[in-house]
DNA sequence: TAATGCATTTTATAATATAAAATGCAATAG
DNA sequence: CTATTGCATTTTATATTATAAAATGCATTA
């Protein structure tokens, strides 16, 4: 019956914030200004500047609140809290959707069959299968029972994503609105290079999955237009089910990274229009190679 | 406690059955033949035709279930039973939206606010409110309360959905799988010359928006993507919105309805790129932005 | 052989309980 | 005088429970 409590959450998101503003040891801690920081109220903060007072990382004073003991350099260590709410749902939403890309999920099934099977609440189960059913690959039936339709798991709707993709992306670059962000860029091209330089061996496929729609969708998200953001996204949310269970040809991968370096360049240099049509071919390359074997 | 019973829809649905069905009268009606076109268990479909038999459109025998009184024909007169699930909880989205973009409700709101407001159980709330944070345009808080983002109210957002029109519409009649539906189109030439010959005069707005939203939607669906046709849908459900507030130009309306009659008669012809490139120009000239082409 | 009738199982929703989070305000430090 | 704490009160989030509706399995009957 609680809720997952803050709290905890809020410790370590305290650290982040001592962290990035650089606080000095025996700084005052105003606890209102940690809830606006973090968007929370006082209560789970002031619950939380009491376990990090246990762990000696801050220090109380009748009337006066919380100061810290060891200053934002070194001192503070990291408890590594990974319990957060929508990641664990998700962890729930891939099991899903990897039992019914692996077969072992009828095309209709029942909630408390669900329920029991993943050990879900209705109430959580209900949350993620609404948030399936809004992706489209399975529906609620009438009565009882949900059905799983064929968006997921059929070979042709995975190169539908493609050609949306094909659409949209390159159109992106070319918006009134688009413009470069030049940290984001920054980021995105050292993080190819470091799958260039070999990286690319090691990662493991969810890892260089990500990598690759990070950086498709940190270009769309330059143009600043939601709309395009979102429907990239959610075409990506679902490649990722499929993609996850093919084998990557590694070897592409060079050229794959050389090549969004490639468009980096073009657009810090102005050239959107070549940045434009050189993204497509880009795309257009990937969806005709990579084929899912369901 | 109890659930929205089924049995109420079914018997409208029943009758609609019999009527498309063409069925004669003292015909057998088995249930779990109906059952099975109305995508539901006997259970329900016997509780309908017990209704059915207190509207003396049905007879019982013992131990061999249900049979016609009256032919398809004319006798089974319409109950008008509209209180189809889906149906009222949009008319409590609406609302929302219609509050919100009136200005009625504040940046953050709390659950038991809204709860107390539209008279919803908190399941049934959240329900919506999910469904409008994942459409983008109201956002969890992390302890309670939601806060509205920008997306519904901007003026830029509104836009923004053209945009998206702009790169998805034109490219969907030219995709490989783009196939015309002979009754769709004819069905869709008939009401867009139906508004021509003098009812854009007295069509109410979401009459209007309907309607043109239906024809750009029929075009989509026809190119049989559905990652296409999801995000126009997307963009035209929160576009309705907005738009049902603003005073529409009828003026414009006959030019627009030519417009449709036009690229329908264009794709009839095969003339794939020219109706592409009209529909660019039409969607281009109802949202007044200029979007530059690939 | 196929459909009904009925008992059993499963599901959808509202109501409830409870711990967590937000909030308002008097008390207190500087 | 201003800002912040401390604490009591209000509000919210989730799991649990209760109940009527829907689905299902099977013996019975036309």
């Amino acid at each position: 019956m609680p809720r997952p409590n803050l709290a905890t959450q809020m410790t370590a998101r305290i650290l982040d914030y001592i962290r990035t503003n650089g606080l000095q040891a025996e700084q005052h801690l105003p606890s209102q200004t940690l809830a606006d920081a973090l968007r929370v109220s006082r209560a789970p903060i002031n619950a939380a500047l009491q376990i990090l007072e246990d762990m000696k990382v801050v220090r109380s004073e009748p009337n006066r609140g919380f100061f810290l003991v060891k200053g934002a350099g070194e001192l503070p260590d990291l408890p590594d809290v990974e319990d957060t709410e929508p990641e664990r749902e998700d962890e729930w939403y891939f099991a899903i959707a990897e039992d019914r890309l692996a077969g072992k999920l009828p095309d209709k099934v029942s909630e408390n069959e669900l329920m029991r099977r993943y050990g879900l609440s209705r109430t959580r189960l209900l949350k993620i299968l609404t948030k399936i059913a809004d992706e489209g690959w399975i529906e609620r039936l009438p009565g009882n029972g949900w059905a799983f339709g064929p968006l997921l798991t059929s070979r042709e709707s995975y190169q539908q994503g493609y050609q949306l993709r094909v659409a949209l992306e390159p159109q992106a670059l070319l918006l009134p609105s688009f413009e470069i962000d030049r940290g984001a860029f920054a980021a995105a091209r050292e993080q190819q290079q470091w799958l260039l330089d070999g990286a690319y061996k090691r990662a493991s496929r969810s890892e260089i999955f990500a990598a690759n729609a990070e950086f498709h969708e940190m270009l769309v998200g330059c143009a600043r237009n939601p709309f395009f953001l979102d429907a990239v996204k959610r075409v990506n949310r679902l490649r990722r089910l499929v993609e996850y269970r093919i084998t990557v040809d590694r070897s592409r991968l060079p050229l794959q990274c050389r090549e969004h370096i490639n468009i980096l360049t073009l657009l810090e240099k102005g050239l959107r229009q070549e940045a434009s049509d050189f993204l497509r071919v880009h795309i257009e390359g990937a969806g005709l190679i990579k084929v899912p074997k369901v």
